[in-house]
Formats: structure tokens, sequence, C-alpha cells
DNA sequence: ACACTTTTCAGACCCTTAAT
DNA sequence: ATTAAGGGTCTGAAAAGTGT
């Protein structure tokens, strides 16, 4: 039974370990850091592990962030999560980020007004790098300058000093859906579009309106609507009416 | 004496707080 | 107002240990 007005007893640390292993602090680090090998005996090593582990050590990452100069934490701006794509580029980037002993923080950008206060204040100091959807550009503006290593998705490949871009061939998509209803006889289309002014949708437009084109006798009509399930229905709902 | 392996030392990291 | 100490970890260099 543990009394909760007692503090918690201090977590323990490397010199800890060190002095139950019966080494020094810095064999410690070389073996749980996995560079012992050529450097620290086996039957040490061995030692050094079980030591870690009867005492419950785990390395404090503010010292090693302290020391190395970085935290090996990256920061996600998208949209909001409920948006099901979103969830799922969060899963994928936590996921090869995790394969990396990177973790993956996240920075769902509010909806239509942008962050309300500049999120990122301590991010520049706390973030190794950045990853963001152009749709939450709003929120993206506020690490301007923030001299970290960006990777865009969903963005046009000259529009940012970002270090990658990750983007799907969103045009080719657009050509095979428009084909694919062509094909079945379809001439008159409407493109529900976002009122959201982002290259991705232009891409999508454009491929779509180069299909149509090709076709003597097709047409496409564009709608703007809100991006949201309810707003893209009664935008669709009267269209087709 | 020498080569090679294993272990330790010492300083850097940067910010906060206490002491001067 | 300025200086010094302390926090935990990591790493290159130095020291200690072992075998031939």
């Amino acid at each position: 039974m543990t009394d909760p007005h007692q503090p918690a007893p201090p977590r323990p640390t490397s010199r800890d370990v060190a002095r139950a292993a019966g080494v020094s602090q810095a064999t410690v680090s070389l073996v749980l850091g996995g560079k012992w090998p050529g450097r620290v005996s086996e039957a040490t090593a061995r030692r050094v592990r079980e030591s870690a582990a009867e005492l419950g050590y785990r390395p404090n990452l503010a010292a090693r962030s302290l020391r190395l100069g970085r935290t090996r934490t990256a920061l996600l701006v998208v949209p909001a999560l409920t948006n099901e794509f979103f969830a799922r580029v969060y899963t994928g980037a936590a996921a090869v980020a995790a394969e990396h002993d990177f973790g993956v923080v996240l920075y769902p950008s509010p909806d239509g007004t942008g962050p309300a206060r500049d999120p990122f204040a301590s991010a520049r100091a706390s973030l190794d790098g950045v990853i963001a959807s152009s749709m939450a550009s709003d929120a993206l503006s506020a690490l301007h300058g923030a001299d970290l290593p960006l990777v865009m998705l969903d963005s046009d490949p000259a529009g940012t000093d970002a270090a990658a871009h990750v983007n799907l061939d969103i045009a080719d998509g657009m050509r095979q859906v428009t084909d694919h209803l062509l094909g079945l006889g379809h001439r008159r289309f409407v493109h529900l579009a976002s009122a959201v002014d982002t290259w991705t949708f232009a891409v999508r437009a454009g491929a779509l309106r180069e299909a149509v084109d090709a076709v003597p006798d097709a047409e496409v009509r564009t709608v703007r609507a809100p991006l949201d399930v309810r707003a893209g229905r009664e935008a669709a709902e009267q269209a087709l009416t």
C-alpha cells in the first residue's frame, strides 16, 4: 500500500545502476545504449542489464536531450483527426517514427481559424522535425523560420522549402475515375470541389478538366462547398436538382 | 615490452535556482 | 547583478588490466 502523501521515491539513474552493478556510469551508458560490443565484456554487460531491470531503470529523456541536443521527436501538423485519412496518416507516421526510435507529437490544426496561440514556441526548442499537411497551412505559418527540417504532405513540390515531399498520384487517380465514368457513357459531370484552395485540390480539378476536355461532348461544372460531410451532401443535392 | 581488450574519466550539453 | 552549482546522459580519450 503506497501513501499518496509521501513523495514518490526518486527514479533510479544510470549512476544507481552503475553502483548496483559495480561499474562506472559510463559503462552503463554503453551497455544500455547497445554500443558495448567490443568495449565491454559480455559478463559485465549482462550484470548491468540485470541491475537495470532490478531497479526498474528507465533513461531520463530530458537528460539525454540535454546531452545530445536532440529530442527524437517530430511534430505532425494535420487537420482534425476526425477525418479518417489523417488518422491513418498519423498511424503511419507514428509507426515509421517508432522504427527509428522517434516519437510523433500531434498538432491537429483547429478547424478554420488556425491556432489560437502560437503552439510552437516551445516546440521550436524541443522538436527535431516537422511533418505537415498542406491543409494545415494556417498552423504551419506559425512555424515559419523555426529552422526545423520539414516534410510536406500533399503539397506543391515547388512551393515550399521543405526537405522532402510525400504526395499521392492525385492526377492519375482523378484520370482513372474520369475515364471510368466516361467509359460508362457519362458526359455531364459536376465537380464537387472544396472551398479550401490548396495545391492538391487544384491538381485534382486540373486532371478532371483535362480528361473531360479530351471528349468533345463531355462537360464539367464546378460547385464549391465547405470541407465537411454535411456541406458536401447539401451541395451535391442542390447540384442534382 | 608489447598488443589488445576492457573500463573509467572528464567534459559538454543548457537551463534553473541558490549563493555571493 | 553576477556567479556557481546541479541535474543525467553520452562519448572521445585515457587508463588499467590481461595475455603473450
